[in-house]
DNA sequence: CCCTTGCCTCCAGCGACTGGAAGGTCTGTA
DNA sequence: TACAGACCTTCCAGTCGCTGGAGGCAAGGG
């Protein structure tokens, strides 16, 4: 098989499969007489699984581990659980962190009047005003 | 005042001051006879305003069309708050991403035992089996 | 035989900093 | 006055996870 088709088997881009190859995240494919790289379907379905481990955010690094945890037959499932958990308190504390952000600027947005006059809230309070007051010239 | 003294006002470390500098965000400082950059009150507001600008999570891009419109007189604050608006509807969009990857991952941890056997569901998924069979080996 | 497509390698760049090296300056204390 | 240590300067490199592009073979079809 050749990288354009496990990149569409495995949904990542031929880049990306290379690169992955480059940082040693999987191991270098075998080659074919003319150098191109050559895969089968156990490749695939590295790919695939790495694919989907992005897709739940889990960094590059995670990926290395939990890889490894997949290969390996002894692995004790808590370590995978543990992982996991560990990824869900990271996209909490992100959500947690957005909508702090989220709110501060709804706040804003529901105080500006938002027509073609030049004062506005928003600027006001990014210029350090206290809460309602206009910035200082 | 000496960089270190606006870092300390604005929040800022030098470093990202000096780097604010050089992709033209800010003007270039002013300079003493030593070649030390040196800063007024003027520059520690629109640091702070960046400061808290980033905060709210707007881009460099951002930033930079928030600025001109903060020392724009005339601006009409319609124009703030549309680029507020756009922030809200990315944050939104972070947010739903998140929480899809957030109830993924809970839904295989609460079917994952955690024990120290070896198969776990989580991995099973990672590999592609369709919820809840185990991996094909 | 030519043309296009696909593969290869290697280098550069994204965003938004951050760390560190090498060297000049300032300040306080012995 | 000498020196230590803190602080300033510049410039280069690295972070993370790719992605784009240049330049150069290989493969396959008309």
């Amino acid at each position: 098989m050749k990288i354009s088709d496990v990149a569409d088997r495995s949904g990542l881009p031929p880049k990306t499969i290379r690169y992955y190859e480059d940082i040693g995240l999987v191991r270098p494919a075998s080659r074919r007489d003319n150098g191109y790289r050559d895969y089968d379907a156990r490749d695939v379905e590295v790919l695939r699984f790495l694919k989907r481990a992005r897709g739940l955010g889990f960094s590059v690094a995670d990926c290395r581990n939990l890889l490894s945890l997949y290969q390996d037959r002894e692995r004790a499932s808590a370590d995978v659980k543990a992982l996991a958990r560990h990824r869900v308190a990271e996209i909490d504390h992100k959500i947690a962190e957005l909508r702090t952000m989220r709110s501060a600027l709804t706040h804003l947005i529901e105080r500006c009047h938002g027509d073609d006059r030049p004062d506005c809230p928003i600027l006001d309070d990014l210029a350090g005003a206290p809460d309602g007051a206009p910035a200082d010239p």
